[in-house]
DNA sequence: CGAATACTTGATCCGCATCAAGTGCCGTGG
DNA sequence: CCACGGCACTTGATGCGGATCAAGTATTCG
């Protein structure tokens, strides 16, 4: 969900409490998995990802949140426990608007709910897609849509080989070495821990249709 | 989206038009993925399921809609095309509103996306669980909570092999022969084709802690 | 009763996890 | 500015879970 440059939610603005600003190191943790939300959170700055632990230790990246987006709004407006951990994937800056506040917000402002429903909406349909590639696709074809997914989206930040693990649900070995391919392939360019596109169609052309040979 | 027993919606029922009811046969589609949403669904009687097929042909199932509620929801919202096919899994009969009076309808009832919110909310945290428990877990478990979802939600349905494995993101044989390892432990019973539930909480510790041995 | 659909079984194979032992890289503090 | 500790990355060997295939048996329905 967009604050800044989304009038539908403007109006939360007016709730930012120059007190309720909080920075975070990366990998620190801003709400874990089966508490009860309190708020509502606003990241100024960084990058924020929503995990879920494995009994085996595995992390799984379910969700990320960028900079000016909201997130913790899930279980919020279920009005149900947080369903996984929300980690900083970088430092970043954020800010928290308590519960009650949101929801008077809400009351005051009902046309928000509209804008609210789309998101989730497209949120849903978003977390469907990754469910079935994730359960349907081979690796390569799951590394070259995640990384089609992060240049298009969060360009600016290192992914590094266990983050993209932990988003297409395999592990770090495994990365490395369909990186290796995809490199061998010029599909991409790795130096030092850069990953460079260098041939997208050709690497929608695998996430899409699987295809390689 | 329940339609009955839920206030929030009644005032759909007002557009019920006698003229839009319509009957499906067993594995008839009702709509088909990339497909742009032009009603909304609400399902009178029988079972409906969400499904995606991949590339190699396997059916992913999604999300099942039963009696009394509606679906063809997210993508309506979302202004997307859909990203799923929706399907019958059992003989069923049911309603269509074309998007223009729903659209209308909802203006007129803004309070019904506050409704519509929430119940997104709480498909999106069944979707990223859902997604979890494929991507970490081993197909017992996967098979066991199948198990357990299915009688509290859809208890009357009789679940196929071939449903359950497009559940579990597996095939039929593995189903099959973890069905027949349960039987072994005596947490169920198969006879015919039907499947009892005979040790519920040694089912769910196998869900939830993957501990079997 | 016959046809279609659902189920069952065992043999084989392969993708990817797992493990372990490294090598680089990078930021921090001395 | 360099040394050092920790994190990120890399590689290859091994094993296993579950896919795949195929042939056959039930079951259900028209």
């Amino acid at each position: 969900m967009r604050l800044n440059k989304v009038n539908e939610l403007e109006f939360l603005s007016t709730l930012f409490d120059q007190e309720k600003i909080k920075d975070y190191d990366r990998w620190e943790l801003i709400y874990s998995e089966n508490e009860s939300p309190e708020a509502l959170y606003y990241l100024e700055s960084g990058l924020v990802g929503l995990v879920k632990v494995s009994k085996s230790g595995n992390e799984n990246l379910l969700r990320i949140f960028k900079q000016d987006e909201l997130f913790g709004h899930r279980s919020l407006f279920a009005g149900e426990a947080y369903h996984a951990s929300a980690k900083c994937l970088e430092k970043s800056r954020l800010r928290m608007i308590p519960k009650e506040e949101v929801m008077k917000a809400f009351a005051e402002n009902p046309e928000a709910y509209q804008y609210l429903a789309k998101y989730l909406a497209k949120e849903l349909g978003r977390a469907e897609n990754r469910s079935f590639i994730v359960s349907e696709s081979h690796i390569v074809e799951r590394v070259a849509y995640a990384l089609l997914y992060f240049k298009k989206v969060f360009p600016e930040h290192m992914w590094t080989r266990q983050e993209i693990a932990n988003y297409c649900a395999t592990r770090t070995p495994t990365v490395i070495k369909v990186l290796g391919d995809l490199e061998k392939m010029n599909l991409i360019c790795q130096n030092r821990r850069q990953i460079e596109v260098l041939d997208e169609s050709k690497l929608i052309q695998i996430a899409e249709e699987g295809a390689i040979f």
